[in-house]
RNA sequence: GCCCCUGUGGCGGAAUUGGUAGACGCGACCGACUCAAAAUCGGUUUCCGCAAGGAGUGCUGGUUCGAGUCCGGCCAGGGGCACCA
């Protein structure tokens, strides 16, 4: 809750506005959001001839409120978006729902609403605390994510992309969340718990469906250098997400005696092959096939892997759980030498999941395979030292050394760098023959796993496949679509109830008439947004995108958005962009050419002395800075002033976006948001600055209401001499950089200048009544330029102030003015001098002054006499148009 | 552990990319208007100093006529990944 103090706010009651009262957003806002409206201003037609200018803002999830978060977000897009149709863009502004997920369910279930019902109730009450913040939105092209029109649609791209093999069905592991009762992807486990429940995952085996983005690792990997329009911050997640390394595959012969029947090698793959000297034991996971066939005559390693499997993979077991091996008695020849043979122990620190479930140890060079010689008596041998080091001495001891260096006790490899010996022994390998193959391979290995999607919920876009005893897996026929979620449905028991579902899963098969089986699982709704942007561009189509009408606007010009969807989201999109295109439906590979992460709305937490979290309009503050006290105001009991924190519902830490708007208007909360902190960074909300922001509106308000009289019916003319032209190069040279910091999206820089340009005109009207014409001509267009470039920011008080000095039209639909570049340039200039690189003075001097000019006048200058004394100055340094610096 | 980012007044932050450090805002203080308050307007506000002047962008060393900005070392805070072979 904002703390307004009634006396400031008793004049925007319902009273109309007049010349010389306050401006009233309770009557202004709403009147001009229905003009715009009633103009159609924000609709975009997608054949217009105008360059296409595209903006887009994440789509907000419909909780049921937006959030002051949101608020942020979609202010920072309407900037944007309003200044760039001023500019004459064609722009395309959008607004949807990502209306699937599990939210819906657990309402559902707790408030017996059906999840439809409540999903659509939350996106009217959004809708309409959207439209009361005066985005230039295209409401015409809305949808919402569970709409049967966009879901259909998505099941023909599943339909698609399965006929073109980058969808398969494969029984693997995977992260199991035992309260949301459903499969997560490996993006959405965040330190072992699930990303919406926080439960802590558990494994399971299950058959999945699985996009094949793997297929795309090195495309999504490589195109990366070409997002210059992105934050480097998320191009370098999304390249460490993606993890690519150049490494070798290397088959290791197994001790034939040793072997379990039928088995003859071990392949594993290394980044550094060239430690092969310093092997001393394999290692491979417990679910490794060699692990399991060596375990079936091994009570005892059948245990043991036993033992591994149940402790999991969760970060906490994880990080508890100690490295523990189980030496198999297999033994496996080093490919260089054939007498030398090394254990094979099952481990439970590797992972099947990467590169082949099983690695060579090599103790001197890696702390974890060093920790693991040391408890089970394995040899240390150290094969790389830094440079410089004597081989002799060199030893391992606490510490692996995994640096580059130079090659020691590595045989035909000694003294070569690691990088020459990783080269020597790749080649060597490869060249020689194990069974009749090539013995090793190099091989490109990534991180990134194939994304997972099939969700054992209702709330999601059902997955058009049908199983058949005898057909196996057949796809739903496209004519058959959509797959309909049934709306008759039960939430009493936990699990998804499509699975309980008595009628909607009895399906007859489509290639053989049997009874089949739907399949039950829905989509994660990660899928959902991740081809919303293309679809906004035709959104009624009866098809996914039209192409040609998708290929003009996209690829997105400037996409905003949270920090938090640096992986998730927007790796998703990139990769079904391609597989769109794979498919003939967009001729693109990346969806968002300009990418900005915006930062979280942050406000302190306060807490009572029993641990409660209380919420700002609870608490009383005493005091200023640092001496600032609270008090619970129910109780007078002292309250303990906390960290700034995102708001969030359980630190109670709110301020809702309503309250703002019905005390200070939705112009004062859009240009707070936007005020002191930069874009990317974390602003912190407080009742001082969204008061000050709405006495600067009030003040903007009063400077053109009180000039208005003086302005009118005067045409707008610059001035270039005389007193007139200091208005005509303020405002000018406010515009032109107002103009660069929003192309650069610095809006703290431009409100910051809006704020000069404020007060470099309020000092200068107070005289305008008596003024000549042609001041009243350049106050004229340097007000209009005001209301210009406040329009983005504060679009009802534009318009207000517009018509108010009787402009026409709307400003909405008005053309940004161009500065004039004469205007914006000086002919004399100051500038100022330094002595031995400290500031002594200014000089003033004609801007086309040559070097030698300014230099005999700069030794002219009383105080710079003065510093030297009568001598030369050893130097003068001219920077033309910047500074001079004298050195004495 | 690995990778990355950020350190500027009481606070949020500017600084044209190596050229006047502290724009603009918030807060604070002083003053005007008012019976009074609110609103509004004017002034002060990096630190030390009455002043002249001096110091100053986390610490430290360097490059340069000149460093908040570039380079080396350290400290602090934040973020991402994490048995990845």
């Amino acid at each position: 809750m904002v703390k307004v103090r009634p006396e400031t706010y008793l004049l925007l009651c319902e009273k109309p506005v007049m010349a010389t009262e306050r401006y009233n957003p309770r009557i202004s806002e709403p009147r001009w959001q229905k003009a715009w409206e009633e103009a159609r201003l924000f609709e975009t037609r997608n054949d217009d001839e105008r360059p296409t200018y595209y903006v887009l803002e994440m789509f907000p999830y419909p909780s049921g409120r937006i959030h002051i978060g949101h608020t942020r977000n979609y202010t920072m897009g309407d900037v944007v978006a309003r200044y760039k149709r001023a500019k004459g863009f064609n722009v395309l502004h959008p607004m949807g729902w990502d209306a699937f997920g599990m939210p819906a369910e657990n309402a559902a279930i707790q408030n017996k609403v059906h999840p439809k019902e409540w999903t659509y109730q939350n996106i009217a009450v959004m809708r309409d605390q959207l439209k009361m913040m005066g985005l230039s939105l295209d409401w015409s092209r809305e949808f919402a994510t569970c709409d049967v029109e966009y879901y259909h649609q998505q099941q023909v791209l599943f339909l698609d992309f399965y006929e073109k093999g980058l969808i398969t069905r494969k029984t693997s592991k995977v992260n199991w969340d035992p309260v949301d009762q459903t499969v997560l992807a490996n993006e959405q486990v965040i330190e072992g718990r699930g990303w919406r429940s926080g439960a802590l995952v558990e494994q399971r085996e299950l058959a999945q469906w699985f996009f094949k983005i793997t297929d795309y690792s090195e495309e999504l990997l490589s195109a990366i250098d070409e997002l210059d329009g992105w934050p480097e911050k998320v191009r370098l997640m999304q390249r460490n997400w993606i993890g690519r390394s150049e490494g070798l595959m290397v088959r290791w012969e197994l001790v034939k005696e040793t072997a379990p029947k039928g088995e003859s090698e071990l392949e594993v793959y290394t980044t550094r092959p060239d430690t092969i000297f310093g092997a001393s034991f394999m290692a491979v996971a417990p679910d490794h096939p060699l692990a399991r066939k060596a375990a079936q005559g091994d009570p005892a390693l059948a245990a043991f892997i036993e033992e591994c499997r149940r402790v999991g993979t969760t970060a906490a077991a994880l990080e508890t759980a100690e490295k523990k091996g189980f030496d198999t008695g297999i033994r496996v020849r080093h490919p260089f030498d054939p007498e030398w043979t090394l254990p094979v122990y099952v481990a439970n620190f590797v992972l099947m999941e990467y590169g082949t479930g099983a690695i060579f140890g090599c103790p001197s060079g890696d702390q974890r395979d060093l920790d693991f010689a040391r408890k089970y008596g394995l040899p240390v041998i150290p094969v790389v030292m830094p440079e410089g080091a004597d081989a002799a001495s060199f030893q391992i001891t606490e510490e692996a050394y995994s640096d580059d260096g130079v090659m020691i006790n590595s045989r035909f490899l000694d003294g070569l760098s690691n990088k020459q010996a990783f080269d020597e022994v790749a080649s060597r390998l490869e060249m020689q023959s194990l069974g009749g193959r090539a013995q090793a391979a190099r091989k490109v290995n990534f991180r990134l796993r194939d994304w997972g999607i099939s969700r054992q919920r209702y709330w999601g876009c059902p997955i058009p496949m049908i199983h058949c005893e005898a057909c196996g897996i057949v796809p739903v026929p496209k004519q058959d679509l959509p797959v309909k979620l049934p709306e008759d449905i039960d939430f009493d028991k936990p699990g998804n109830p499509l699975d309980r579902h008595s009628t909607w899963r009895h399906v007859k098969c489509p290639k053989c008439g049997a009874d089949a089986r739907r399949e039950t699982d829905t989509m994660d709704t990660f899928v959902d947004s991740s081809w919303y942007f293309a679809r906004f561009t035709s959104p009624r189509a009866r098809m996914p995108v039209e192409r040609e009408v998708a290929n003009r606007w996209l690829p997105v010009d400037q996409y905003i958005g949270g920090i938090e969807h640096a992986i998730l989201h927007l790796l998703y999109s990139r990769f079904f962009t391609r597989a769109m295109r794979d498919t003939g439906h967009l001729d693109l590979a990346e969806p968002f050419k300009g990418l900005f992460t915006q930062g979280m709305v942050v406000h302190e937490t306060y807490r009572a002395a029993d641990g409660r979290w209380l919420s700002p309009s609870e608490v009383r503050i005493e005091g200023t800075d640092g001496q600032r006290t609270a008090y619970e105001i129910a109780t007078g009991e002292k309250v303990t002033i906390g960290s700034l924190e995102k708001m969030s519902k359980s630190k109670k830490n709110t301020v809702s976006p309503e309250d703002i708007t019905e005390s200070f208007g939705a112009d004062t909360a859009r240009w707070f948001m936007l005020s002191d902190s930069p874009p990317e960074r974390d602003v912190e909300w407080t009742d001082d600055g969204a008061a000050g922001a709405h006495r600067f509106l009030q003040r903007v308000w009063r400077l053109v209401n009180e000039a208005a009289p003086a302005l009118e019916g005067v045409e707008p003319k610059a001035s270039r001499d005389g007193t007139a032209a200091s208005i005509s190069k303020g405002a000018h040279k406010a515009l032109k950089v107002i103009e660069h910091d929003i192309e650069q999206l610095a809006f703290n820089r431009a409100l910051a200048r809006i704020h000069e340009l404020v007060n470099e005109l309020q000092a200068q009207f107070p005289a305008l009544g008596k003024a000549d014409a042609a001041t009243r001509s350049a106050a004229r267009e340097a007000v209009e330029i005001l209301i210009h470039v406040i329009a983005p920011f504060m679009p009802h008080l534009a318009e207000e102030c517009w018509e108010r000095i009787g402009g026409e039209g709307l400003v909405a639909a008005s053309r940004w003015p161009s500065y004039d570049p004469e205007l914006v340039t000086d002919n004399q200039i100051v500038l100022p001098v330094q002595i031995n690189g400290k500031k002594r003075g200014d000089l003033t001097i004609a801007r086309d002054a040559d070097q030698a000019a300014v230099e005999k006048a700069v030794l002219e200058l009383d105080f710079v006499k003065k510093a030297l004394n009568g001598a030369p100055p050893r130097k003068v340094i001219v920077v033309p148009q910047r500074i001079v610096n004298v050195v004495a």
